[in-house]
DNA sequence: CGTTAATGATACCATTTGAGTATCATTTGT
DNA sequence: ACAAATGATACTCAAATGGTATCATTAACG
């Protein structure tokens, strides 16, 4: 049961470093030095942000990524939205069938609260509300390229 | 990112029918017969939740499972922490090993924050608040068994 | 007793998802 | 022309999920 997995993890890191980057544009290349993600995966990675419309990407020598709208819009939930198949918390599923009693179960009603709740605060979660001081840990310098987007 | 597994809520039906019968124990096939599971799926897990202490069972002619304990002391996150590896929605490993930066990590934080919600939420729900009438949805008679343990 | 109805213990299998790699094609600045 | 960049796509590998199957053991009942 985890809420993020490694590319929406990995997204969140790129897109963070992105924003702090004054440039007109970052490459994957920097990305990979910075970041310590293996560089296949990241550019996997940085292509699906750029085709769902997060990132714009020029081409050639010089080329890289920008953010394609401001740090505070690109939430958390986008990324998850793109990289997990779903934000569903609660499916009830029986050998690929929608469960024909989802309108009087109470297990499904208490999960799908819970989901609003999560979904409420995760919503509350931007790129920006992680790397810019929103937030505690801001201290960190130099060496931690290891985890999360927020801290390194 | 589902929150329970199909095996949680198998066990959540077996459970609640459990309750619901006022027998000394009640056989798998009789389970079988009233759940809709698969027969060896539902043995497998009600082995589990006899090992794990959640049911007594008896074996031979007659014999079954009876509940260990009163339906208001089992539940949901119980069978998750059995069914499902971990209850933690947060990680953060890289190669196996654990973050070294767990401690100032923005994202972290929030997502902790955010499992702790979950957590005290999900322990409101046992056998006993789905089961009886805490909740809504108690209405329908007979025919549904097919999903979660709630209704049916 | 012996049969039968039950659970216990294990081992196995199939599908899906997560995580990551590899390759070739295309674009563009110098 | 060349080098530095992304685009498109296909592939591999491991773990987790969702099951099956088989044989051993126990105990009530006739
Ligand atoms: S916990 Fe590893 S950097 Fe966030
Ligand atoms: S939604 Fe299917 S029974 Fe709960």
């Amino acid at each position: 049961m985890k809420l993020i997995t490694r590319n929406t993890d990995y997204a969140m890191r790129a897109l963070c470093h992105i924003a702090k980057q004054r440039k007109e544009s970052v490459s994957a290349a920097e990305m990979v030095a910075a970041l310590k993600i293996p560089r296949p995966f990241l550019r996997k990675i940085l292509q699906t942000l750029s085709s769902e419309g997060l990132l714009r990407s020029t081409k050639g020598q010089g080329g890289g990524f920008a953010l394609s709208r401001s740090p505070q819009k690109i939430l958390l939930t986008d990324l998850i939205r793109i990289f997990q198949n779903t934000i569903q918390l609660n499916e009830c599923v029986f050998k690929k069938k929608l469960c024909p009693n989802r309108n009087n179960c109470a297990l499904k009603k208490e999960i799908d609260a819970i989901e609003q709740d999560v979904l409420k605060r995760l919503r509350g979660i931007s790129i920006a509300s992680l790397g810019n001081g929103h937030h505690p840990a801001r201290s960190n310098q130099g060496k931690c390229h290891v985890h999360h987007s927020s801290v390194c």
